[in-house]
This record gives C-alpha cells, structure tokens and sequence, in this order.
DNA sequence: GGCGGCATAATTGTGCACAATCAAACTTAT
DNA sequence: ATAAGTTTGATTGTGCACAATTATGCCGCC
C-alpha cells in the first residue's frame, strides 16, 4: 500500500514492446502494463510517485534516495531516475550534493520563513484570480471536496487528511486557470509539508478544515476582503503550527540510520 | 562578442587537471581556464549563457538548440548540454518535444497573460519585502544601478538597457532577502522578455526607466500605498507595449529554415 | 583505549556506441 | 503534375562498462 514496491522482475531485454507504448499513450495502466509487456514506467511516473511518497511523509526528510534502489523498485533505468530527481531537486523537494546524490530535502529555517511569506503572496493572488474566474460548477467542485475532507477528518484518517488539504489548495488554483500560479502554488505547498514534518510542535494536529469551509463561503459570496484576510489568516494558523525557532529538531540521517526512518528496507 | 564561440579545440582526453578543479572552485575563469586545461566549463556556465543569450534575445523563439551543436561550442559533454536544458525547460525558457530536441520556447498568448497576472503577485510581494528590510546602502545599490541604466538609455545602447532593465528587479529581489520569491520573480521576468520579443507592437520601443526611478523613490520613501501603485502601473506599462491579439507573429521555425534566425551556423 | 591512516566496498558520474525516431529528399504511380 | 510511398540523413534516447569519488570497516600506532 505503500510506494508500489515491485516484485524481482528479471530484465529481459526486449528493446521496446509497440503494445506497451500504445497502452502508455492512451494513459491505461499506471505500471502494470509496464510489468506485462517489459517497458518501464514514464518518467512523469515515477516522478509523481516519490513525490507522494515526499509530500504524504512516508519518507522523512533526509532519507538519502539511492538510485540503484530507485531504479530496481520502478524497474526503470538509473538514468531515468536520476532525471527525475533532478526535476524534484529543482522543485525543491530532494536535495543532490554532488558524488553524494539525492536525499529528501530538509528546508532551513530561514528557507522556511520565506516560503511562508512567498505563500502569501501566491495563494492571495490565486484567491484573486479563482474569484474572477469562479462559476457555480467550480463552488460545487470545492464543495465537493470539502466533503471528502470532513470524512477523512471524521474517520480519523490523518494521512488522508493531510493529502486532501493541500489538494483543496490545488483545486483552487485550477480554478483560477492560471497556469503559472498554479505552478508556483503547487511548489509551494509541497514544501510546505516537509516544513510542518521537519518542525512540526509536537502537541499540534492537522489543520483545520473549517478554515477551507469559511474560505469558500466568502469565494460563494464574491466577498473580497473577507476572501483576503480568511486567507491569510489561514496561512498564519499553518505558520502558528511549526517552531522555527528550536530549530534543529532535524529528523533524517540519523532516524534512518536507527531504522525508525518510514520503509526504506 | 556574441556567446563565447570556442575556436576547434582538440579533444585530447586528460581525465581529470587538479588545477582546472581548483580554479573553478574558486570562480575564477569563465571557460578560457576550461579551454587551457582540458577540462570543460560548468553546469551553471552552460547554463547562464545560454540562458543569457534568450532573455537578450541573441536567440529568436523557436530556434532549435542542438545538443551536439552546444557541446561543441561549449566544448562540454552531450549529457551536461542536455541537463541545463532540462533545467531551462523547466524554468520555461526552452521547450523539449519527445525525440525532437530542444527549442527556445515560444509562450502562447494565453501563458503570457497568465505570465503578467502572476508577476504582478510576485513582484508587490518583492515590493512590500524590499520595503521592509531596506535600508540606506540598499537604496544606494538601486541608485547606482539606475545610473547604469540612464547611461546606456543615453548611448542608445538597447541590448545593454535590456538588460539592465531585467536586473533592476533582480537587485530588488536581491535586496528582499527571500530565496523563493527572487527564484519566481527570476523565472517571471526571464520568460517575459520572450513574451515581449514575441508579441512586441513594432513602434514602441524600451521600457521607461523613469518608471524604475519612481520606484525606488516610492521605496527610500518608505510609502508603501505610492510603491505598489508604482510597481503595478510599471507592470501595465509592459503590459501594453505587447499585442496579445494578433498572435502568431511566431518567429521560430521558419525564419530558422530560411536562415534569418540569429546565429544558428 | 582512542585515534589516525589505509584498503575495500558502495555509489555516483561519464564516454562510447548503437538503437529508435523524426524530417526531408527522392522516386514512382496515377 | 501532384500526391503518396520509400529511402536517406540527421538527431535524440539509452544500455553498458568503467572512471572517479565518497563512505565504511580494519589495522596499526600512540
């Protein structure tokens, strides 16, 4: 249930198989076609895979992402996983020293200051642009999420929760049909949740979900200045929940040396 | 003058020169200590070159970059090539097609419009960090840099005010002290000067500096209110010196096929 | 007993050669 | 003469093997 782990699959070098790569074109079959027909899985793949495994916290921040390893598990080759990681380095999300290769990124403090004020400055202008841009369908789709939020929350699902919390602010971002800004966002929030992992005050639970439900009530009501300011304050709550001044609560290396580090064989 | 074009240079196969290492450790010599010692330049050389060459529009849009054409000229490897311009795509100043290479990226109108929303939230967040965390010799760096860029107002010289004129908002980056807004701010004001390149109305000409002055008064003036009309109008300014409207004025593929594209041998 | 140096193992980084793919010129048939 | 099919050349993408570097365990020395 974890980051699909696959089964010792003897290489078998067949050089390329048409069928797969039909099957890949039309976006059939995540890996499993891959595994059938001998073809890998495509570098998005792979990438959106150690991603949610990053953001979701099943790897902590630290945990050193061996290629070899990487490539074995997605049976894909080392030069494609190390394409990807590049991308993520980029992103922001693992972090490459060189002849030491890629970890999970552990922001700094002060990295971590930025983003937050970085954040502000995106989501407001997201806030601004999906209220522009906002019909009833996109209130509905919020809606609708909402809703799944409230049950994870219900059921206790904690991991769920967090996964669904940084998808409202997504989909508020696809609302506001801004290419750019949704990137920016997406960056944004993913590193967010290694900050709250790396600084996390131990005391504190999830974010609360009904900042969202108040968030899209003022989205409902073309309400600007109440929209602005639910905002903020709600990226203020995110920013009460860390401490960045008792830094160097630093998980990582050393968790994964005592193999208390999430999966990592 | 154009980018550093290398003379033949015998490929000559020393594995590793200790000097070469250390010189470039220490920043010095561009790529003349490459060219001397055997050892290629750089990642962030490569890279910074040819992402000078784009934003100073040395290379028109759409004009194809050749991973063998670039290691020649850099005299660097294919694969070092082909990983800064995995990086430039991602940053969006070049556009990678499966099996058909690189290109220097070609924004549709609706990415530009996207583009200037998001930098109008980028760059009021820069804005209100400057304002804050700016003091005396701040102001005095701004000026300075002002004064170049009367100068080369003054000598005609468009390409340098260009320039210039880009890194106007860099220092102001710079002086805001935020890492991740000066990455978007970078990454906006690159891709912009594309969009101006391509979308440009044929009778104007360069952006008023004096805009940039008003800014920095706004700023020694501590009036947040004038700074952000300021910086918003600058951006609007821009704005309107391109024609979204009448779109494909696309440079690119076929002025490189009849040879008119800039420097492409 | 602790510490520094050395050999070994693991991991990353790169060169080379070839397979796969795309663009265009050329040929042929209608 | 035009259009479709075919071959050729150029370019990108990848596997493999090895070089270079870092980390680890071991041994001798202080």
């Amino acid at each position: 249930m974890n980051y699909a782990r696959y089964p010792e699959r003897e290489p078998e070098n067949v050089p390329i198989d048409p069928v797969a790569k039909l099957l890949l074109k039309c976006g059939y079959l995540p890996q499993k076609a891959a595994q059938m027909t001998g073809t890998g899985p495509s570098d998005d793949q792979i990438h959106d895979q150690i991603r949610a495994a990053i953001v979701e916290r099943r790897l902590a921040p630290g945990t050193r992402l061996r290629e070899q390893q990487l490539s074995d598990i997605y049976a894909a080759s080392r030069r494609q996983v190390r394409r990807v990681l590049e991308r993520l380095a980029y992103a922001g999300l693992v972090e490459i020293a060189p002849n030491r290769g890629a970890s999970v990124a552990q922001p700094s403090p002060k990295y971590a200051r930025d983003l937050f004020e970085a954040r502000k400055a995106i989501e407001t202008a997201v806030a601004r642009a999906a209220l522009e841009a906002c019909d009833d369908e996109g209130i509905a789709m919020l809606r609708a999420h909402l809703a799944l939020e409230a049950r994870a929350a219900e059921a206790g699902d904690r991991q769920e929760a967090l996964v669904l919390s940084g998808g409202f602010h997504r989909r508020l971002a696809s609302l506001a049909d801004n290419a750019i800004l949704a990137k920016f966002l997406n960056e944004v929030v993913s590193r967010e949740s290694l900050i709250i992992q790396l600084y996390e005050r131990p005391s504190d639970s999830g974010c609360s979900s009904t900042d969202h439900s108040r968030i899209v009530d003022a989205l409902e009501r073309k309400d600007w200045g109440d929209l602005r300011t639910r905002i903020l304050d709600h990226i203020d709550a995110i920013r009460a929940q860390v401490d960045l001044d008792t830094p160097p609560a630093r998980t990582g290396a050393l968790e994964t040396v005592l193999g208390l580090g999430p999966r990592h064989d």
